[in-house]
Parts: C-alpha cells; structure tokens; sequence
DNA sequence: GTGGATGCAAATCTTTTGCACTCGT
DNA sequence: ACGAGTGCAAAAGATTTGCATCCAC
C-alpha cells in the first residue's frame, strides 16, 4: 500500500500530464481525501477539513478542485439521494468496486470490497452489445443488529 | 399486466391506507408517471406534462406528491448525476429490479429487467448479516454503436 | 368546521460563475 | 507580462416551506 506522500505524487504526475498544477490547495484537499478515504464526504465536509489546515481557502475552489479531480477520474462523484454529492476517492485498488451497504435503520454507509459483477458485465457486453467502463452497485437494507434495536439511528436526513 | 387505472386504483388503497387522498393533482400525477414509465421523469418534467392536463397545479404540489410517493415506495427517487432527482415507478413486475445501462456517449439511459442479484443478498445476509430489502445497480459504460460514431450524442449535462 | 391538500411566493440550500487579483515562471 | 488558479460575492438551480385558502367529509 502506498503512502500519502506517493499517492499525492502519482496524482501530482496526472495532473500536470493535463497542464493542471498541484496547488497547496489541491494538496491539501487531495490530503483530506486520502486521509478520509471511507467516508464518502460531501464538498461542505471537505471545505470544513480543508480550512482546518488552511483557513484562506474558498469553498469555490474546493468544489472547482473536486469537479476537477473527478474529471480525472482521481475521485468519485457520486449521490445517496440526500440532497449533496459526495466524493469517493479512487485509489488503485478500489478501481471499478464501488459496493455499498446502506443501512435503513442507522444510515451507516459501508464500502464493500469484492468485484462482483464481471460476469454480469461479460453478459452486458454480449446480450446487449454495451461495454461497461464502470458500474455502482448499493444494497439498501437493514443490519440484523439494528433490526434488534441496539444500534444509534443516524441524525436527520436519511441517505436514502 | 394490469390496466392504468387499476394500477391507481391499488394505489390509492395504499394511500388511503396511511389517511392520504387521492387528488386530482394527484392522479393526474400518477398517470403521468404511469404513462412513462421508461423515462425516469424529473420533478420538473412531470410538472410540465401534469400541466397540460391540469394547469392549476403548482410546482410544489408536484414535489410534495413525488415525495409522498416516494415515501409510499410507489416510486423511486435516483440521482444520476446531473443534478436533479429522477423518479422512477416501482410497479409490481419492477419490484427489485432496477438495473440502468447509462451510455456515455449517448446518454441513453436503458432499464434492464433481470434480477441478477438474489445470490449476492444471499451473501451479503450471511457474510454481512445484512438484509437487503432495495438494490440499486447502475452500469456505465458505452453502446458498441456509439463507439462506433453512428449516433446522436445527447445535449449538455451529461448523466455521468 | 375541521383537517388534509393546494397554490403561490419567499426562503433555503447546493453548486456554479464572473471578476479582479495573485503568483510562479 | 502571461495564464492558470484563487477568493469573494453574486447568480443560478433545485427543492422546501410558510401561509392563506380551498374542499371533502
């Protein structure tokens, strides 16, 4: 597994192979990103860890520095129906795997690690003459241990 | 396969059931959203289509209906990715089916009709002591005739 | 007449954009 | 000095909400 430093690296080398410069914002971002990789946040959730570290920092930038990175296809944008995107960070290992366990009962949001779905992909490609470049797949549903009760609900809105 | 107003008349047992009424508004709504059932209609789509039949409505009564029904499960809110929700009926024989192919290049957006995955909530109840009660699978990829050129790239936004 | 439902307008919230300014080369 | 990148404030959208009114029972 690659450290911090090496991940920002690699990303540094993408995106000045476009013409795009790391600035300290993009680094810091990109930081806050890799260090929360498994909790989906939202650009506000990334703006607020941002100024932690750099207090100038616009949220503008933040959402133009996500939309880019998505461009790049380093992160993720992707949407649980609650009303705000949110950013999945794209490391190698969890290329073309975004599994995802919503629960009903507690919000919790888990990431799951298998890849499932090649040979549905070869059927696609077949029966439907469709190349599949990517795919998302959640469960929604419910943990047996909320369904017991003994769990904390999640706050207001649910991520549906 | 039922007739459109037996699928209103079921479903306003299942509103009347929880002390809702069925409308007008409401079910010009519903017709609305039954009559297209291929398109995944946005909120401001359905408002249009509902207003040629029934110009009083306001937009925040279409929203509050596509809410409702949501809640009901009658219809299920998605975010492709371009910005506004999308609606999508869940009528009896789509139950837990909903599987999208989304073409880059055209933004086609096709509904796929199996239910590939009983064997993965299987897995996920034991490995995971999860109980799946909704899934929602989405492929992205491209059409083997898009990639070829032969087709009618769609407008702005696209649905990533 | 009571309560749910509606229409309208205003408010809210997320995201985007215009513009003047900064900074590295 | 050029151009990419930035911060700020304003704008743009989508959705929600407050409120007076309407309508069915």
């Amino acid at each position: 597994m690659m450290s911090i430093v090496d991940e920002i690296d690699k990303i540094k080398q993408q995106l000045m192979l476009k013409g795009f410069k790391l600035t300290p914002q993009r680094e810091v971002t990109l930081r806050v990103l890799l260090e929360n990789e498994q909790d989906h946040l939202s650009a506000e959730d990334v703006f607020m860890l941002v100024r932690e570290r750099f207090p100038e920092i616009g949220l503008a930038t933040v959402y133009r520095t996500l939309e880019l990175l998505a461009e790049l296809h380093v992160v993720e944008k992707m949407n649980f129906g609650d009303g705000v995107a949110r950013f999945d960070l794209r490391s190698e290992d969890h290329e073309h795997m975004h599994h995802h366990l919503v629960c009903h009962v507690c919000g919790a949001l888990k990431e799951i690690k298998d890849d499932w779905l090649l040979e549905l992909e070869e059927r696609l490609q077949h029966e439907y003459g469709f190349k599949v470049t990517d795919h998302r797949l959640d469960f929604i549903g419910t943990y047996d241990s909320c369904s017991r009760g003994d769990c904390k609900r999640k706050d207001s809105k649910a991520v549906s």
